[in-house]
DNA sequence: TGTGCAATCCGACGGAAGTCGGATTCGCGG
DNA sequence: CCGCGAATCCGACTTCCGTCGGATTGCACA
């Protein structure tokens, strides 16, 4: 049978090299886990969980080109007893619902103490798993009409261009009057008044990008 | 006289102790350098300068409560030779203004090599300065009319809020027409058209935070 | 002194945004 | 089959936003 003490194997993911450094070394101090492999993309993530098969990886959510989240998705595909632990500066809700909807087993926020990611490390190891006091209420917070349809998030994401509705409208193939219609619905399911404080939401909440 | 080869003296401030263990690691890796002390927050730092006059502070910009900027401008209140380096995830060019401003001699981007971070602390030890071409493009960038005066600022920061006209006129006490009058002027500033994309940008470039 | 410039303030007009009511399609369960 | 809700679409009405023109203050500089 297995050891109960064998170390645990991590693959680290973080596009910042500072960062990984850090975690490589946190992790690499504790006797009974060990890092295999790191790196910065998502495309190299999905490699190297195919050469080391780790037990656990450690994935960064914001990532250039393809997302964490996507990176989750595709190696489960192949993969489903993949365990992964997200670690990411505290973004909005939305980031954390995609990543425990993807497998996420545990979400730990960069800038809490090294013993929450190494605890988060053991728990999901064990089978269990782990979400912070702030990622809980995160979540509570989520109401359930605040998920949009693909047409109202596609409209959305102009709006946090900064289009009119007139251009959006251009830019859908619709009319002005449908896409104020579309707007009215995201006024309402992000309990807001006006296109600007949507904006300001869907960005704190991470249902957009930049 | 001075040993040429003394190590450099480094006081670490970052709210996140994982990417502290990150830099602490890189700076002992090095003979010519060395980690004095570490905080994660701007009090803190102003007190460890005063305990160990560390030749260089490695400073993050965004700290809970007070910001890395105003520390650099207390610590320099009192040891106008004090030296500081920058070292964020990339923010705007108004961050990255400020802090040369305030006299940081260097600006260093997370998710860079650690030649660069090392590379940085060489020089400004040396006397020199240190700006990545990223950060040079984004103080190019820079219009003369971006700078705003204190009341515009006020109204975009109420602006990014999603306040309406009559709320920002109730708050500061002026007629809504007046209101409408910063906000165009804030808009030409800006080079955008309405309010929405006023708010993109000024979080883009960092002039207001959340 | 006075002239120029920037900041702050206000009122009135045209256009954009948001609300309301209504129509169509599609899928799902009775 | 029919009803029902959700998503998508549209037009007319009201409110708000942004522009324009204009006025005042204070400060810098000749």
């Amino acid at each position: 049978m297995e050891n109960a003490a064998k170390t645990i194997q991590v693959l680290v993911v973080d596009d910042h090299p500072i960062v990984r450094v850090g975690i490589v070394a946190i992790i690499n101090a504790r006797p009974d886990m060990a890092v295999v492999a790191q790196c910065g993309t998502a495309e190299e993530a999905i490699d190297l969980f195919e050469q080391h098969h780790p037990d656990i990886t450690l994935m960064d959510l914001r990532l250039p080109k393809m997302s964490g989240v996507d990176a989750i998705r595709t190696i489960r595909m192949r993969h489903p007893k993949a365990c992964f632990v997200v670690l990411t500066t505290y973004e909005g809700d939305e980031d954390i619902y995609q990543a425990i909807e993807a497998g996420a087993r545990a979400y730990v926020i960069k800038g809490m103490p090294h013993e929450t990611l190494v605890d988060a490390l053991r728990r999901v190891h064990a089978g269990g798993r782990f979400l912070p006091p702030m990622v809980s209420r995160a979540l509570a917070s989520r109401t359930p009409d605040s998920d949009l349809s693909a047409r109202e998030r596609e409209v959305l994401s102009l709006l946090a261009r900064g289009e009119t509705n007139k251009e959006i409208a251009g830019h859908l193939g619709i009319t002005e009057a449908t896409v104020k219609c579309h707007v009215s619905v995201i006024l309402m399911r992000l309990q807001v008044a006006d296109r600007t404080q949507a904006v300001v939401t869907a960005l704190q909440r991470g249902l957009v990008h930049l």
